[in-house]
DNA sequence: AAAAATACTTGCTTTTTGCAAGTTATCTGA
DNA sequence: TCAGATAACTTGCAAAAAGCAAGTATTTTT
């Protein structure tokens, strides 16, 4: 569990919302240029810090550790051993992660649509 | 149109993007904390800066001028006259903009169901 | 012609980001 | 088994963005 002693600002508190609203409390979440990224690369099957860290984008690692444990506060991801018998961490999307999914797909298509230069690639396209 | 001269870094560039990902393209345009509850506020029929000032979440002005340029250059939203013949200006959302409502409402049915205390408002919840 | 409201802009402090470098724990193979 | 190598972070610091209060320039209203 990275634990760093910059880590807890507002941001990081669960239980500081905005509003009652569904989106501002969704987005207080989510709502920054990182954590859909990472969620969208554990739909895609990646499981591991580094290879979040490798995506394209080039997430800076001290915000990648952040945005996890702000996913595992949240409840969207847990840690699994990343192999049987091994101490090494992944990740993986809860029930409630998996539910990002519909989210991630709709973004996806308004992306592919609205926004020239851009390339589908993740699969699974339902 | 809303012209500071502090308004311009990477992030107002509609041209610097991070990779070609659909999604992280999206995300370059409306992934923070703000532009979707402006978004928002514009499908639930909010038209004016005061308007979107107002909203419970209290973003502060000099954002909002921000985040309405940066959407003026995405083609998310227009502007039109407040009233006929008015010199005020509203904000409408374009076919760009309009096309984002589905994401919107992805995002409020998983608040609604994952996020405890949130609290249904959206109309028109089709 | 004031007064009020609207739509921003500015200045300043705080928070967050981004980058490079450092650290610790785990793993791999000679 | 033990010396790298790799993985997973953490730290420090400069730069950017956010947040807040206050100010300003246009309308609009009275």
């Amino acid at each position: 569990m990275p634990t760093s002693k910059h880590a807890a600002p507002d941001r990081d508190n669960p239980t500081v919302r905005r509003s009652p609203c569904p989106v501002a409390c969704a987005l207080d979440l989510f709502g920054d240029r990182w954590t859909l990224l990472i969620i969208r690369d554990l739909i895609l099957g990646r499981r591991r810090f580094k290879e979040f860290a490798e995506s394209p984008e080039g997430i800076p690692t001290n915000i990648l550790s952040n945005r996890l444990e702000r996913l595992l506060n949240g409840g969207v991801v847990r840690q699994i051993p990343a192999d049987k018998g091994s101490k090494r961490l992944a990740y993986e999307l809860t029930e409630k992660g998996l539910a990002l999914r519909p989210i991630l797909l709709t973004i996806r298509d308004w992306g592919l649509q609205w926004e020239p230069e851009t390339k589908a690639g993740m699969e699974r396209g339902d």
